[in-house]
DNA sequence: ATTAAAAGTTAGACAAATCTAACTTTATTT
DNA sequence: AAATAAAGTTAGATTTGTCTAACTTTTAAT
């Protein structure tokens, strides 16, 4: 078994994206910003999860998850988004108040209630963020979404998602009542402060740069 | 804060009556049992708790959770039924197997997570296995309750609790079709074996005086 | 191509919670 | 009351995850 520190070493690898085979790779400086350790505790751990066949390096060379470490990575990641919907949708929590509440829930060992929560809460295929929840298999549904700040300008969307959840940014999209399901146009930029032009319900605001990259959207036809 | 094993030994400490003042006391011996680690291990973390102002005790000397220690206790108490009554009662788990989980939930650090689950469980005053849950103040109901052991024969009563919560007497009680809110009459204690007679709906049962010590009862007017 | 900066590694130290083994104190027998 | 057993304590070791400080390797800049 893992202990809680091991877990969130892997969440976090699969957070950036160090599947076996994927040519981006994170450094072990960015891990050890992110989870706000020396880099010498990373490079102690990485060593470990290597010994556990949970990650693949070599000394400075690429990081990557091995498949086993893959699949611990994705089972937390399941957890984590199916106890931020149970917050959210039962418990009635504020989106932008379970993110610390759930990185503790998601180290709870029990596969058993994961199947029974996950029935409770109707099979939910996204997360209160508009995150994917993977299957109990570890698979995730494919993915159409798209960041706002790559869509043309004057394109209708639907916004699915955001990229980040942090408080300040979630409890800035409710001051401005933009939910998940709003159908919002990117109508302008603005080049003297590079922001950016929404149409939102007949109401146009100006946002950042950061702002628009931060949301998932799906055009709408 | 505190960490999961402190909060583990407060709530063994409170689960054997070590409140202030309370003459009857444990001894470490019995807590390192219960725990399941040395009598050193209990000597160093009881020091420990003591420098924290959560246990009182001596050298050599009895042992008392601090009005702190208690309340801290209760507080973890209230957390593992709350969440005992949620696996139960909404994700409908046997009650029998919900114990092991409900260990690693009350160390969620979430005085509101607990509130909302409260509310959402609609306040509910006793736990799956008929034991109180305390408010959020730490008071705890006062409890009507006895042992079926000291109830005479030819009593009728309501089995309201169970006084151990091991899967084995759970789930035999399940095969006995018994359930908290049942009926019953303690009706004859066999000379021979030491074994008790109940009547439980038109039907006659032998079981042992340990099984009847273990049932929390109120009598019926 | 050197040099400087950044990234990664290693060795040695520390705190938490445990252990073993030796010891002391208290309780129980005879 | 002395002997024995049980309970409690202490010292020193171990494991996990972290650290600092020194070092090596790789990358970037001039």
């Amino acid at each position: 078994m893992l202990s809680q520190t091991e877990e969130n070493y892997l969440k976090h690898l699969l957070h950036f994206g160090m599947q076996e085979g994927n040519a981006k790779g994170i450094s072990s400086r960015q891990l050890a910003d992110k989870l706000e350790v020396k880099a010498s505790s990373v490079n102690d751990m990485l060593k470990k999860l290597k010994e556990k066949n949970l990650v693949q390096f070599e000394p400075y060379g690429k990081l990557f998850l091995t498949t086993e470490g893959e699949q611990k990575a994705v089972q937390i990641i399941r957890k984590h988004r199916l106890w931020e919907t149970f917050l959210v949708n039962k418990l009635k929590f504020n989106w932008a108040d379970v993110h610390e509440i759930a990185e503790q829930l998601e180290h709870i060992q029990s596969a058993h209630l994961m199947d029974k929560l996950d029935e409770f809460l109707d099979f939910p295929t996204v997360d209160p963020h508009g995150d994917p929840i993977p299957t109990r298999e570890g698979l995730f549904k494919d993915d159409q979404r798209i960041s706002l700040g790559d869509v043309e300008l004057n394109t209708l969307v639907k916004i699915v998602g955001v990229k980040e959840d942090s408080p300040s940014f979630l409890n800035y999209l409710d001051k401005l009542k933009i939910q998940i399901g709003a159908i919002i146009e990117l109508s302008a930029k603005e080049e003297f402060d590079e922001s950016y032009q929404i149409k939102h319900e007949e109401k146009t605001l100006h946002v950042s740069q950061k702002f628009i990259e931060n949301l998932w959207v799906i055009p709408t036809s």
